[in-house]
DNA sequence: TTCGTCATGTAATGGGTTACATGATTAC
DNA sequence: GTAATCATGTAACCCATTACATGACGAA
């Protein structure tokens, strides 16, 4: 999690760990922070991983500044980490943390990514009813406050279900424009309302990203 | 939290490990779950801690079956933890295990949980606009993944505080209820849809428990 | 001169997880 | 007889946290 956080914004551009836990908590802030007293091991773990460097300024042990770049091997893992491999406990937390550096991954994996999160939300769905129906059966008085939580949750989960819909339905519209006219040039996406624009801020190129190996 | 989920469920009766765990998984398992491994230890703790005593049956090595009860030291500290004490990190993920006891508090303190609990998400809703308002402020093509991720969980932000907003208000009925007609007889509630009838499955008097001290 | 913020770190702890190991009992 | 489930546990690890420690710099 820290780990393919730190290295999707070092990959924007290089940055010391103060700065790292500043932009952390500007951008991904709304739903995640972390410590220093993680972030710094981290970084070193990082670095002797080999998949970010580091460059000391400042000569005296005072007014030390550490900046740390991604690697090669760093953007590979990147990649690999965004997209999936070592999934362990899918999603739940680390899901929004995966869509907001979605813009690296090709659409094609972007759906495929939308739509597995989509079965492990209806599954969870299905428990969820399964839950409620089975708690109000079991006796004529449930416990009110447990049964608000859980139709609560639930509603709460099919509205997540409906959000991953429209932006299913968004990256199918791209991927079809996109396949009309397959000159990779700007506002191809049309004009409509919420449409996703897919271009980042100061990062390379908008459509032909991904898989450096 | 797994400590207020075991007190909890040995409230309502005895039980061993492996019962425990199936119990969590069925009462709380829509939200939240535990491995044998993190089970087994906790009991051990508690156990020496003195808020739950052991009774083993089966004398032999095998057909082994260790009956855990919660003591009376246990349901002083199962309140404790409850109404709040050892709050770190308050809420976000603990608060629904909370609400799944809540039948065990005085509505007094259930309204001032949930308040505490609508204090923080509407702190995290104010975060969360100042967040969003920056991300687009920041550049005219911000990251429409980051901005869809965010808009949504101000929405659902927003929903939970609504949901807690019903909640207050049926606790402040009930609790307005009962001042006029001080005798704690059952059907008090009134007739109304979606009100809290408060009335656990196996579990003690419905309007009179808590602080055993 | 004192406070806030920049900047980096360590140590102890928390609260869980996975994987492994063991063995009895029940259902097919 | 074999697979699922009952039942208990240990060891290694993971990924973070809090609290502590140090010290420079700029602004009031």
């Amino acid at each position: 999690m820290l780990e393919l956080a730190i290295l999707g914004l070092l990959k924007e551009q290089p940055m010391h760990g103060y700065e790292l836990r500043k932009q952390l908590s500007q951008k991904l802030g709304f739903f995640w922070t972390v410590s220093f007293g993680s972030l710094y091991p981290t970084l070193k773990r990082l670095e002797q991983r080999g998949v970010v460097k580091m460059h000391a300024y400042g000569d005296k042990p005072s007014r030390k500044r550490q900046v740390y770049a991604i690697t090669e091997r760093g953007e590979r893992e990147f990649l690999e980490l965004l997209a999936e491999s070592a999934v362990t406990r899918w999603e739940e937390d680390k899901f929004p943390l995966r869509l907001a550096f979605f813009r690296y991954l090709k659409p094609e994996m972007r759906i495929r990514l939308l739509e597995r999160r989509k079965v492990y939300l209806e599954d969870k769905l299905d428990f969820g009813r399964a839950s409620l129906r089975r708690t109000l059966d079991r006796t004529n008085r449930a416990d009110s406050y447990t049964v608000s939580l859980m139709r609560h949750g639930l509603d709460t989960t099919e509205r997540d279900i409906a959000w991953l819909d429209e932006l299913i339905a968004t990256e199918r519209r791209l991927l079809a424009s996109a396949d009309e006219q397959p000159a990779p040039s700007a506002d191809a996406t049309g004009g409509g309302g919420p449409a996703l624009p897919d271009t980042p801020d100061d990062t390379p190129t908008p459509s032909e990203e991904l898989q450096s190996q």
